[in-house]
DNA sequence: AATTTTCATTTGTCAGACATTTAAAAGTCT
DNA sequence: AGACTTTTAAATGTCTGACAAATGAAAATT
């Protein structure tokens, strides 16, 4: 592990490249501790501080973790789903607000990689999925919610259909078109009218992954694709003219 | 801007939290610039080395850009498709290659995913997405290419497929599915009949595009996807044996 | 008016110190 | 000997103060 010392500045960047490469190539195993602040410091020949720099910038990627006291240090992350998750939705969300993408296209992304899922969740849903699937469909008919709850919810029904199809991988790629797509839909008013056909749809959704109809749950996310950009399209419309 | 200052440590990681809650809530606007180090290390009543450490964390996950200099600062980054690819891949790799993902279910992943793409890239593939794709069909029929440069070509190839559906979030989503699927196929040797067979699904591919037949490139896709998966198994299969 | 120089501001780096946490080692008591 | 307490060493977390380097604006000079 040696860095550039003709290379001017940003040590500290050098040096989390330098480490972020070894363990990204697998030199450094997950558990694995890293040297001391103070034995990283002398082999790269730059202060502590610049070190702590370096370290503070892996450990915001979630490559590693530090412990204090006697036999603490900086041990290599096994980089958990639920970690990934979290960076996956703040980074899609981030970038959906920074750049100014259309609901039509952050939409046309959402549900067709959800219709993707459909098939693999259609055939291994369990009881469990679909009892959340009616419940969040159920929540969404109470006559008191608010918008943001009834988005929330849209969410958290679109969640348990994309992991009703039993693949992590799938499931971490699709939680930031899943919730990334959120602050966009909160920017819409529902109708009771528009959100009792939503709730029929959703309901419709699943009827079919419990009959393992994957042909239909297809037909019904298609649907509900339409309708939501229909919906965006009037409203952002209708903003437009009032 | 303020802390817990009873919370006892990781003051900095506070001090992160607080200033990216304010950059994704839309407190702080893009390009806006922060105050100096020593302004935030008086607000928040802290070192600037504390601070420099919330900062560095803050850049790690492209928040934050620094500049030195007298109009230099910290400003609200905006977030581009090109740095989010960036990050997407990097944890998509590490999540699979600290997991013990097995081959089987990133690679249903990926063509699940891929496969939502297709309809939309059969419609509005262009020519230069079609020329890359021939391209990189052409360079994998070479004889003399390393399994690793063929793994390269082959993601390649996926990559203009997705790129294809002309959907920046789509294309987001899926980089890191197409690309972190490359270190496991890297432990596949392709045999001169693999690569045969595999090349001239790829060929397929690119005709059912270029005659915007989708239903052509999701069946190939499909026998892509069979095939892969079946190599994988063999090989691994005969590698356990040997 | 154009160019050069100076200057103030800001980030980047360094050195040294102390606080806090933590687990192991040493000591003490039953 | 075994259980409990105390000490100690190692590590991260934080603070202070200093200097280096970059950079744009202001001032001085030609």
């Amino acid at each position: 592990m040696k860095i550039d010392p003709d290379s001017p500045a940003d040590l500290s960047a050098q040096i989390a490249k330098s480490i972020r490469d070894a363990i990204v190539s697998g030199t450094l195993r997950v558990d694995e501790r890293l040297p001391s602040e103070t034995e990283l410091s002398e082999q790269f020949d730059v202060s502590r501080s610049t070190v702590r720099e370096a370290l503070k910038r892996l450990g915001a990627q979630s490559l590693i973790r530090t412990q204090r006291g006697a036999t603490g240090g900086a041990f290599v992350n096994k980089l958990t789903y639920q970690e990934a998750y979290g960076q996956q939705i703040t980074t899609s969300t981030l970038l959906l607000s920074m750049n100014a993408v259309s609901f039509a296209t952050a939409c046309e992304a959402r549900y067709a990689l959800e219709r993707a899922c459909a098939p693999l969740s259609a055939q291994r849903r369990t009881a469990d999925h679909l009892a959340t699937m009616r419940a969040e469909a159920h929540r969404q008919a109470q006559p008191g919610l608010t918008d943001e709850a009834f988005c929330a919810s849209d969410v958290a029904f679109h969640r348990a259909l994309v992991d009703a199809a039993d693949n992590p991988v799938l499931s971490y790629q699709l939680a930031g078109a899943v919730e990334a797509i959120e602050p966009l839909m909160n920017m819409i008013t529902f109708t009771a009218r528009s959100r009792e056909t939503i709730v029929a749809l959703h309901s419709d959704i699943a009827d079919a992954l419990e009959a393992r109809d994957a042909e239909k749950t297809d037909e019904k996310l298609v649907a509900l694709a339409s309708y939501t950009n229909d919906l965006a399209q009037s409203v952002f419309a209708a903003r437009q003219k009032g």
